[in-house]
DNA sequence: TTCGTTTATCGTCGATAGACGATAGAACAA
DNA sequence: TTGTTCTATCGTCTATCGACGATAAACGAA
């Protein structure tokens, strides 16, 4: 089993925001750290965007250090890995050409 | 781009719910299609689980199909593609050789 | 036709999410 | 010290979600 079902649909649901999607690609996007830019990416209040990145902290997806004044923002995709894992199970005859079709355990 | 914010956003959305992750296991374990047996596996009214249908119908995760006096519902994997296309791309560095279905540990 | 079965929709309720402005806290510069 | 900058939290509001029971709609059987 990849994941519980709440442990899924909390990732999910974490990503289940348009501002949060792009949150996560501009910090894809950004080798090091960000900081107060997101602010100005995504066009919200300073405090809405502090929520989606608390949403994002909690569920795991990001990581958040201290550096300085500012704080440095990092994906964690490690976290996502269960829900990756979810999606990749339903999606066996993708052309990704990726995995064999590996029996489900019973459950 | 693998898809727009608010498409990927929504996919993660409506599998933002542990009842709607139970349900597309559920359809995932059952070859064929599968009616009312739903309502009594995740264990909710039959407005609820109609209501959770609807949700994952909505987002293209699932069809329905009129068989009979039931409907017979499946899965429609291709639609998670851009959710999926999404988490792959940012999780790149460790263990996905590519293929490895499951990151669990294994001993 | 009527009856039974299955699914979808409606109405309502409480809980949660999402947005904002305002404020508080932390770290550096001068 | 003061001042500036950046971030987190608080309070409040509206909108949506999720659950339920009740009801309607569609279909097959009798």
């Amino acid at each position: 089993m990849p994941g519980s079902n709440e442990q899924i649909a909390d990732l999910a649901k974490a990503l289940g925001h348009p501002a949060r999607i792009r949150i996560v690609r501009l910090l894809m996007a950004t080798p090091g750290c960000i900081g107060g830019d997101i602010v100005n990416a995504v066009g919200l209040a300073q405090s809405t965007v502090s929520e989606h990145l608390r949403i994002l902290k909690a569920a795991g997806i990001i990581s958040g250090e201290i550096s300085g004044p500012k704080v440095c923002y990092a994906l964690t995709p490690d976290a996502l890995a269960p829900l990756a894992a979810f999606i990749a199970a339903l999606t066996p005859p993708t052309g990704t050409g990726c995995c064999l079709p590996v029996a489900e355990e019973r459950s």
